[in-house]
DNA sequence: ACGCTGCTTGTAACCGGTTACTGAATCCGC
DNA sequence: GCGGATTCAGTAACCGGTTACAAGCAGCGT
């Protein structure tokens, strides 16, 4: 039995003959070791889990990918637990994963950003670090210093910044903004960039184009229709993200407004619908993969004692130019 | 240590003093057991493992999103791999799950459907039941009777059918079909179903309309923009996914075709970006979060010694009608 | 006060590997 | 041909739980 374990690891001098013996044996019973016995021993392979809101979302599936894709090139399994949102389901699967011992907890996505989180966030990180286990934040705001967390994050702000000074550049004055729900984080942050980008350029946020609501779809167009019956005046649209600004598309549409003739619409996230609209949609490119590879890469890294790496990364976003977005119409709605 | 393990499952009497104690005990040190000590010892959650070319494809995401969501709900948890189509290290991830002692191996998305490939499942099946795990093909063609498999396909060859008699019935008579990867199970079902359509109408299939690529937005576009440039004559397009159709829509549209009006476009799939294009794109429907749910559920359903679910499960398709199909013009270019 | 019953807690074997240590066999030099 | 060094294989402890079984103890009847 010893000399089997030898002969699959492979790190101890075995006989050729013995060798030989063990690997034909091996392959007449198809055996495989027990993950679970060679884990309790101290070998095994890790495994990296990965938890977030709903995998089908695009941004999200393409952290997972990222996150997948290294763990499986340096050897690891990748454990996949989603929450819909449920931070009850959020701290049962953080147990759970504490249990499993896992290499790694990512935990992905925005969230409510409040002192409860951070007080929530801090237990997460301290019970993993005391199984050898390691919380990522990725995507998710930090949560203090002295923390044993790792944080991976994109430049949220800037890319809000730098969305809404093209449209400003581009002479649009009355833009209307879709934002996600007050106190998200991700919402914030863009929130943030887009009024710093309206006092760059001496202007004062209107409340009537300030909205709020949550990150779907439905929510875009209902808000854009609102803003529509209201007779809002506005001459451009930031949704807060894609599938929101797909929502206002549709909006847009059903009053008779022409993208971008009549109006002007950029989103956030830069999923892959949005290189397939009709006008192609101007949005705020986010490294989502990349992000999904960096968590991966920082917390192996340091497990494997490569240095190096650090504990907090910002990734840069960018704006991607496309065809909704044009200079506002002559005579302003 | 054995009457905290009593406490923790709840299993056997224990007195309310002694209890407590133990609990508060858990909760000061913040103690979790280790899940492969437990497994080792017979007890502790089990785990499905889901294998996929690439978790960012919607329609896997999807697949993804059902099996997760029907493992949790049980209490499993989900194992996902990506293997990018690569047949060695798809080799190598079932091996991964026999050592994980994974309850179910769950096999999604079409391929080669070769003898080679029947084989190889034949062997993965029975190597798999060898360590009380299962097998499960979602979405890829069965291997034969007799073996420890579970399968859960769609209605690939219907929904074909249906789609391009939904072009036929509207008048269509030249239809461009941008098919798949000869040989390639999914391909081969719909193309089957596609000619047994035009079968249907009395029509033969010309081959200077059958076209065969990958699955691949580029392949559409490409094929598109050859035929164009043939001056081949046709009023409509279907193609064998909605990847494709996007390529399709845009090489159409480079051309100066205007979908429907010049001509109508088919997708297959149903992926969320389906409905937004413009036109809204008339595709197939294929259920894949049933299909994940499903395969999950038979399962898990087996393993609990819930007969009645069966081996095999065959969920139906629909073609979703949406704006990008109309009759042909009166003059057919 | 004693023995019996029934409930609770403790003990130890087992799950299936890994690996330090022990022991046997081989090879070498003289 | 023999002692000592060197290989290689076997033994057993350990990883951290679960659970059958043994044992302790309280309560009860007589």
């Amino acid at each position: 039995m010893a000399t089997v374990s030898r002969v699959l690891a492979g790190n101890y001098p075995v006989t050729h003959s013995t060798r030989t013996k063990v690997l034909r044996a091996v392959r007449q019973l198809d055996y495989v070791a027990n993950a679970h016995a060679k884990a309790l021993a101290g070998s095994g392979v890790e495994t990296i889990a990965l938890v977030l809101d709903d995998i089908t979302w695009p941004a999200f599936a393409q952290i997972g990918a990222g996150v997948e894709q290294e763990a499986a090139r340096r050897g690891r399994l990748c454990l996949v637990c989603t929450t819909q949102g449920d931070q009850q389901r959020e701290l049962a699967v953080v147990n759970l994963m504490r249990e499993q011992h896992a290499a790694a907890v990512i935990l992905v996505g925005g969230l409510q950003y409040t002192a409860e989180y951070r007080e929530r966030m801090g237990r997460f990180a301290r019970s993993l670090d005391s199984v050898g286990s390691r919380l990522v934040l990725c995507g998710r705001p930090p949560i203090g210093e002295g923390l044993p967390v790792t944080v991976v994050e994109y430049d949220n702000e800037g890319g809000a910044y730098v969305a809404t000074a093209h449209l400003l550049g581009a002479g649009h004055r009355r833009i209307l903004f879709l934002g996600g729900e007050r106190g998200q984080s991700t919402a914030t942050g863009r929130l943030a960039g887009h009024e710093r980008a309206l006092a760059a350029y001496g202007l004062e946020p209107d409340p009537e184009l300030l909205t709020y609501a949550d990150f779907s779809r439905e929510s875009g167009l209902r808000r854009v229709r609102e803003a529509v019956r209201a007779s809002t005046s506005f001459t451009a649209v930031f949704a807060a993200t894609d599938m929101v600004a797909l929502g206002a598309l549709e909006g847009l549409r059903e009053a008779g407004l022409r993208v971008p003739e009549d109006v002007s619409l950029v989103g956030y996230d830069d999923i892959p619908v949005a290189r397939e609209l009709t006008p192609r949609l101007t949005t705020v490119h986010v490294p989502f993969d990349e992000l999904g590879r960096t968590a991966a890469r920082l917390v192996l890294d340091r497990r494997e004692g490569v240095g190096g790496g650090g504990d907090r990364v910002l990734l840069g976003t960018h704006v991607s130019i496309r065809d909704s977005t044009a200079p506002p119409p002559a005579a302003p709605r």
